[in-house]
DNA sequence: CGTTACCCCTGGAGGC
DNA sequence: TGCCTCCAGGGGTAAC
């Protein structure tokens, strides 16, 4: 489930509990998941302090870099992955396939269709990384406005919806809070980019803002037992207004949810009311 | 430059 | 019960 909320609702649950503890190893149960897992983790790894967790669109990023030899843990959920912390000693179950070992409890890895990916980045600096370096705005930056959107959909001719998941462009906004947004700002999905005036990107950067917005104060309501739990899966998501939801009644006027395809996923809209 | 297709992988749902 | 197909919150790359 994991887009930019989800995310940002995992770092900001575990932050508490991981800075400031120090690493003393880990266990890797597979050799790759998107990537490879690179070999020797747990030489590199062990002893090393964590500071913080950053995040990057929907990469997290637990940095070790303060101390000499340190640098970044990059992990990222693809899919279906999830963490959790769990007691020491706690026994991995199915699709469990890295443990971050530390001195009170583990940072455990689950991702059932494997997209997700685990990377570790030497030094100090992580910006330049190949994977961060071309990432677009952060939608829940200063950078992101009206402004901004209309700028960039200028002279382009893909819809709005694929155009929005475009991570070179703008970060963090998935499948689902891409139709989302899109519903809460009245506009098609269908919509040409180039064709959307001054004032539809303004509404538009602020649904984007407001959903994830929204919905990260939801998860954070749950995230102690996110955190926590060893147990399900223990994510929360606020109900959505169209996402998966065609041929059931628009909240706001009643017409059947529609659902077509682009670039390959599945767009959810209201033919009536995003125009 | 834009768009599509396919790939990575497992599991759940639904048809027969 | 099984076997088949399709679908799923991501993203990287290659081909047209």
């Amino acid at each position: 489930m994991p887009e930019l909320p989800e995310v940002e609702v995992s770092r900001q649950g575990l932050l508490p509990y991981l800075s400031g503890q120090r690493i003393t190893g880990v266990v890797a149960r597979v050799a790759k998941l998107r990537h490879p897992i690179p070999t020797g983790l747990g030489q590199r790894l062990t002893g090393l302090n964590i500071e913080t967790i950053q995040r990057r669109g929907k990469y997290l990023l637990i940095d070790c870099a303060s101390t000499r030899g340190g640098g970044w843990l990059i992990l990222h959920l693809g899919m279906s992955g999830s963490l959790r912390l769990v007691p020491l000693g706690s026994v991995a179950q199915k699709h469990d396939h890295f443990d971050l070992l530390l001195e009170k409890n583990v940072l455990r890895l689950r991702d059932p269709r494997r997209f997700g990916a685990l990377l570790w980045h030497e030094g100090h600096s992580i910006d330049d990384h190949h994977l961060l370096a071309r990432l677009g705005v952060e939608p829940l930056s200063d950078t992101f406005n009206g402004d901004w959107l209309f700028t960039i959909t200028r002279r382009r001719r893909l819809p709005i919806k694929p155009l929005l998941m475009d991570n070179r462009l703008l970060v963090g906004i998935g499948n689902i809070y891409a139709s989302e947004s899109l519903f809460h700002a009245g506009i098609s999905p269908l919509r040409l980019a180039e064709q959307i005036n001054r004032q539809d990107c303004q509404a538009l950067a602020e649904a984007i803002r407001d959903t994830l917005h929204a919905s990260i104060a939801a998860g954070g309501s749950s995230v102690r037992d996110y955190v926590h739990s060893d147990g399900g899966a223990g994510c929360y998501q606020l109900s959505c207004a169209v996402y998966d939801r065609q041929g059931q009644p628009c909240p706001a006027c009643g017409t059947a949810i529609s659902l077509v395809r682009q670039a390959g996923r599945s767009t959810y809209y209201c033919s009536e009311c995003q125009i």
